[in-house]
DNA sequence: CAATGTTATTCGATATATAGAACATCCGAT
DNA sequence: ATCGGATGTTCTATATATCGAATAACATTG
C-alpha cells in the first residue's frame, strides 16, 4: 500500500512528508532545493535549518550532498548556499522525452492567436499540485502571463474542477484540499461541487473571475492513457472581453484536448511504420 | 574540511561519492534521477538498482520518496518510473536569478551572426563538469547543435584549456581528469600543457579538430566575482571554413568575454541608482 | 579592543535507514 | 494450465545517519 504522501517545502510538510518516509534525507534535500528557488539571495546552513524545522548539523550534512551532486553551489566565501546549473540537465532530460509539449505547442499557438488568449499546456502531477509545461501569448497587448515550470495548487481555478470532474478522486479527499485553497472570490464547497459536475456534463470547465477576479480561465482535460487524467488545456483571458466568444473557445478548446488526447493514447510514430 | 567528492551517474562513481558522505540516500536520490533522465523508457525498480549497484529494498525506498517530492512519476500499471515535471521547476528558479545568461545571450547571437557559428555560454561547475546554459544559432545551413542543460567532462576540448589556465587547480588533479578524458584525436599531457600556456598567454584557447576531427572550437573565459573562473563563451565552426577568420573570431570572443566579466563581478543595476 | 551574539562546524550516543533474505506477484514458455 | 524465472514488495537485525551539545570561527556592537 503506497502511503499518502506531501510535497515538501515548508516545515509543517516537511515533517508530514518525513514521518512515513524510509527516506527523509530525500525529502530533507528536496525541500532545501525548493527553498533555495525561492529564496531571492543564496542562504547560509541557519537560515536554511531554520527556515525548515531542521536541525543544523543534519542541514550541513545535506547541504554538502547537493553540492558533491552539483544540484547547489556554495561560496566558500561568503558560505552561503544557492541553486546550481545541475538541476537544469535534469530538467533537459525530461524535456526531451515529454510527447506532449511538442504535440501540444502548435495547438497552443494557434489557440492563443485565434481567441488572443494567454494558452498554457499544464500536466496534472496528482492531487497537490499542476505543472505549467508549455505556453502561448497571443500577440495583444495586454497579457497575463507565468513561466514554464510554475507550479500552482491542483484544484484550483478551471483545471481544478477539470481534475475534480474527471479525475476520480475519493469527494472526501477533495473536500479536505479544497478548503486548503485560496482564492480571490472562493466560491462555497457546494457551489464548486455544482461547477465540477456541470464541467463532467460539459467536457470543460470555466472559472469566472473566482481564481482571480477580472479573469476567465477555462480548461479541458487530457487523457495520456484511456481514463488517466494527465494534462489540461488552459486559456486564460482578461474579464469580459472574453465573455462573448466564451462558449466557442470552450468549444475549441475542448476538440483540441480530444484530439490531443487520441494522439498521446495512441502508439508512437516510431512503433507505426 | 570539504572532502573531495563525485556526482553519481554509474555505480562506481556512486560507491565513491557515498563512502564519504553523511547523507548517502541524497547521493542515491541524485544517480536515480540521472539515470531515469538518461533512459530512453521508464525503468523498474531492479533495472535501477542493477543499474546502479543498489539494494532493491533501498531502491525501492529512494523511488518512492522521489515520487512523494514530484521528481519521479510512477505508473501503478506498468509498475515503471520516470522522471517527472517537478524538476523543471527547480530548473525555472535556477534560470530566474542567473544574470549571466540574460547578459550573455544578446552578445551570443551578435558573434554568432557576425562569424556564422554556433555560440554557446557554458557554466564551470567545478573540474568535473561545464554546463551549457546559453546557445545561440547563426543562420548557416550546417550547423553543431547542442542542447541548454547538456553537460560535458570539464577539461575537454577549448574550454578545459581555459579552465586549466585560469581555473588555478594543482598540476597533479589536472592531470588525474586529464587522462580519464575521451578525444577524437587526443593530444599528449606534454602537448596540453603548451596550449594552456598558450592560453593563458593569449586569453583564449582553441580546439583545432581534437575533441571531434573536423571542428574547431573557441573559447575565452568569463569571470564572476574577481579572480573567480565561473564561465566561458565557447564558438564551434565546422572545419577548415573557420581557420581564415579565426583569429578574429578569437579576438571578439575575448573582448566579450572580457565585457561580461566587467558586468558580472559589478554591481547589479538595482543597486546602482 | 573586548564583549556578545551569531554562524559554521565537529563529535559522540542513539534512534533509524538500510541490507538481505523471505514472501508475493506477475508474465511468458512449455 | 503449470511451471520457471523474473519482478515488486515486506520484514527485521544491524550498521549508520541523525541529533544535540560543545567547539570554533566570525561579525557586530559598545
Amino acid at each position: 500500500m503506497m502511503t499518502k504522501r506531501q510535497t515538501s517545502s515548508s516545515p509543517r510538510e516537511l515533517a508530514k512528508a518525513m514521518e512515513t518516509s524510509k527516506a527523509p534525507a530525500i525529502s530533507r534535500a528536496a525541500a532545501v532545493m525548493r527553498l533555495l528557488g525561492k529564496s531571492d539571495a543564496p542562504l547560509g546552513v541557519q537560515s536554511v535549518a531554520r527556515e525548515l524545522g531542521l536541525v543544523p548539523s543534519t542541514c550541513l550534512h545535506v547541504l554538502r550532498a547537493l553540492v558533491a551532486e552539483e544540484f547547489v553551489s556554495f561560496d566558500p566565501d561568503t558560505k552561503r548556499y544557492s541553486l546550481e546549473a545541475g538541476v537544469l540537465t535534469l530538467a533537459r532530460h525530461w524535456l526531451r522525452r515529454n510527447q506532449f509539449t511538442d504535440l501540444a505547442q502548435p495547438t497552443l499557438d494557434r489557440l492563443a492567436q485565434s481567441f488572443g488568449v494567454t494558452m498554457l499546456g499544464v500536466h496534472i502531477v496528482g492531487l497537490d499540485h499542476i505543472i505549467v509545461v508549455a505556453i502561448a501569448q497571443s500577440g495583444q497587448n495586454l497579457q497575463l502571463s507565468t513561466q514554464i515550470g510554475s507550479r500552482f495548487p491542483a484544484l484550483i481555478s478551471a483545471t481544478g474542477r477539470c481534475i475534480a470532474a474527471f479525475g476520480d478522486y475519493p469527494e472526501a479527499r477533495l473536500e479536505t484540499k479544497f478548503k486548503t485553497l485560496r482564492w480571490d472570490e472562493a466560491p462555497t464547497f457546494e457551489q464548486w461541487q455544482t461547477q465540477v459536475k456541470q464541467t463532467r456534463a460539459q467536457g470543460y470547465a470555466v472559472d469566472d473571475g473566482n481564481y482571480i477576479s477580472g479573469v476567465t480561465v477555462v480548461a479541458a482535460p487530457v487523457w495520456k492513457a484511456r481514463a488517466k487524467l494527465s494534462h489540461a488545456l488552459v486559456a486564460i483571458g482578461i474579464g469580459s472581453a472574453q465573455r462573448s466568444g466564451l462558449s466557442s473557445l470552450a468549444t475549441a478548446l475542448r476538440s483540441s484536448a480530444q484530439t490531443l488526447s487520441n494522439q498521446l493514447s495512441g502508439e508512437t510514430l516510431l512503433e507505426w511504420s
